[in-house]
RNA sequence: CGCGGGGUAGAGCAGUCCGGCAGCUCGUCAGGCUCAUAACCUGGAGGCCGUUGGUUCAAAUCCAACCCCCGCAACCA
């Protein structure tokens, strides 16, 4: 069993600043990352930046930048948002940097070396004004739907990646669960649209440019450089040291990957063509891609055109950096497409996090003040039958989180503070409180334990709430300790509940 | 016949794989409680589960046909 747990997000474009899409994906990464740490010694979770390409040349020129001071300050913002949403990335992978681009040629050689790529014709009709080309079903009336030209006709010798040759291994290996390098595909709709395109066939690829000089050049015919793509999804192995030989044992450590996530646009790139690439080097395959979903704004698309492009700043002005974690991840399903607004989020928020989370907290901690000065003991025989109770609402976090559904271990938290406002109302401990001080002792020890365990979840969710919640109920325990042992209720081990802060104020 | 997603209470959604009393959040109405963030708890009203047909003791779920909406070209995960 290794003890290792190697999870990634895309490396995403350094054309524009991050919007609420990359966040989902990253948080979600971040999400699994510390709960994953609570089990596993070694958690390597991978971001990063795609530096090269036509786009970027552009989006720089526009601002009188060159390339890399351009993707200088992009990266700086992409770092400034991660550090804004408390995410614990284990490192930062550039397409720039020096190990990368070692990598790529290292790769590319031993492709090439390996008689994977091919010198051949690419004859396709090229746009002018785009500088690239476009494929006859992205025309519109034979015209360039940007900018209304015709296209010419234009044939450009270029090297080709042998993808045909891995088709049939691939559709074994995605298919055939019980073989050793099964590479999972999911959620399974995803799975199923690959694999119907794989069927229809598949073509080799061009994997290099002639005039595109913001890329890194083929290490075997300098005139050409790589396709943006190819360079890119090497991040995944630049960046725990594939090409370092004294970072061997790194390598070594988290290759395969277990999960990449991403959104179902580069699907295909994750599930056929990174696949194939590994398989021509005789590398491990990630165990699997996970592919989420898209949003919609209010039912629309979010574009720049229409103007409606959130941006994870603009939640956490509203809802602060905890809030907006959870309400990013519980906006839809986890794997599905969903439509967020505003008026959900506020919604939700309220809800989830103000009337139920927040306000069970703050009535039982008020509860020890106000009977007990803040002193609970623990109870005789404890862990009672009613208690021991709430290790079945528990139970499912680890599988959650393995099978990459974040939202389900988020509404885990809901259930426990559902579970205990119903209890704390069918036991009536402000009755108790009249007529036997033990029961309502015990009662109130029981909804504190509750409290520690929403705060356990939360470490990995919310975790500056996390540790307010420990902070409040004075816990002296390990956090991740734990949570490594959620199969058994630990006890209290703080000596005073101190006043409670609100956690989540409701929003009007 | 291009590919894919979807149509479930006033709104937003789960449930569909694997058929078995139609569920959740919000809203709404009535009640309870008074520890708490005007929070919490209980109950009610409100559904032809897109349409039609089929399979079945039994269909939101499986099968067939059809209708409607949204993505797949972009700046994008």
């Amino acid at each position: 069993m290794k003890d290792s747990y190697y999870i990634t997000t895309p490396i995403y474009y350094a054309n524009d600043v991050l919007h609420i899409g990359h966040t989902y994906t990253t948080v979600a990464a971040d999400i699994i990352t510390r709960w994953k740490k609570n089990s596993v010694n070694n958690v390597f979770f991978l971001t990063g930046s795609d530096e090269h390409g036509s786009k970027i040349c552009e989006a720089a020129k526009e601002k009188n930048k060159e390339p890399l001071a351009y993707c200088n300050e992009i990266v700086d913002s992409f770092k400034n948002t991660w550090q804004q949403l408390n995410i614990e990335y284990t490192s930062f992978i550039r397409t720039t940097d020096t190990v990368h681009i070692l990598t790529v040629e290292k790769f590319i050689q031993a492709l090439y070396d390996n008689g994977d790529i091919y010198k051949s014709n690419y004859e396709g009709l090229y746009c002018v004004p785009c500088e690239k080309f476009l494929s006859p079903t992205e025309l519109v009336n034979d015209l360039c739907p940007d900018h209304n030209t015709k296209p010419v006709k234009q044939c450009e010798e270029n090297y080709f990646f042998r993808l045909s040759k891995y088709r049939d291994q691939l559709i074994e290996l995605i298919t055939n669960k019980n073989h050793l390098q099964h590479f999972d595909i999911l959620p399974e709709q995803r799975r199923n649209e690959v694999l119907g395109k794989l069927k229809l066939g598949l073509d080799d690829i061009s994997i290099s440019r002639t005039n595109l000089p913001w890329a890194i050049p083929l290490p075997f015919d300098k005139s050409q450089t790589i396709y943006v793509w190819i360079d890119a999804l090497l991040n995944y192995i630049s960046a725990i040291g594939y090409a370092d030989d004294s970072e061997k044992t790194q390598f070594k450590k988290f290759w395969p990957a277990d999960v990449h996530l991403l959104a179902k646009d580069i699907l295909w790139f994750h599930s056929v063509i990174w696949p194939a690439m590994l398989l021509a080097l005789k590398l491990p395959l990630p165990a699997k891609v996970f592919s989420h979903g898209f949003f919609t704004v209010e039912g629309q698309k979010m574009s720049k055109t229409i103007g409606n492009v959130l941006h994870a700043e603009d939640l956490v002005k509203i809802y602060g950096v905890d809030a907006t974690r959870f309400l990013l991840l519980t906006a839809f399903p986890f794997g599905s497409d969903g439509d967020i607004s505003l008026a959900l989020f506020k919604e939700k928020y309220n809800a989830h996090l103000a009337n139920n989370i927040g306000n069970f907290v703050s009535r039982v901690t008020n509860m020890a003040q106000k009977y007990f000065n803040g002193k609970v003991t623990i109870p005789e025989n404890w862990p009672d039958p009613e208690i021991t109770e709430i290790l079945k609402i528990l139970e499912p976090a680890d599988t959650h989180i393995s099978n990459v559904r974040v939202d389900s271990f988020i509404e885990i938290m809901i259930s426990l503070s559902s579970w205990g406002n119903l209890y704390i109302d069918k036991n009536a401990p402000w009755q108790l409180a009249k007529t036997d001080m033990k029961a309502l002792e015990k009662v109130l020890y029981n909804a504190l334990i509750i409290i520690k365990y929403i705060a356990v979840l939360s470490s990995a969710v919310m975790p500056e709430s996390a540790v307010k919640i420990w902070k409040t109920i004075d816990e002296k325990q390990d956090i991740q300790e734990c949570a490594r042992n959620l199969a058994k209720l630990s006890p209290l081990t703080g000596s005073n509940v101190n006043k409670p802060e609100i956690l989540f104020p409701k929003i009007l």
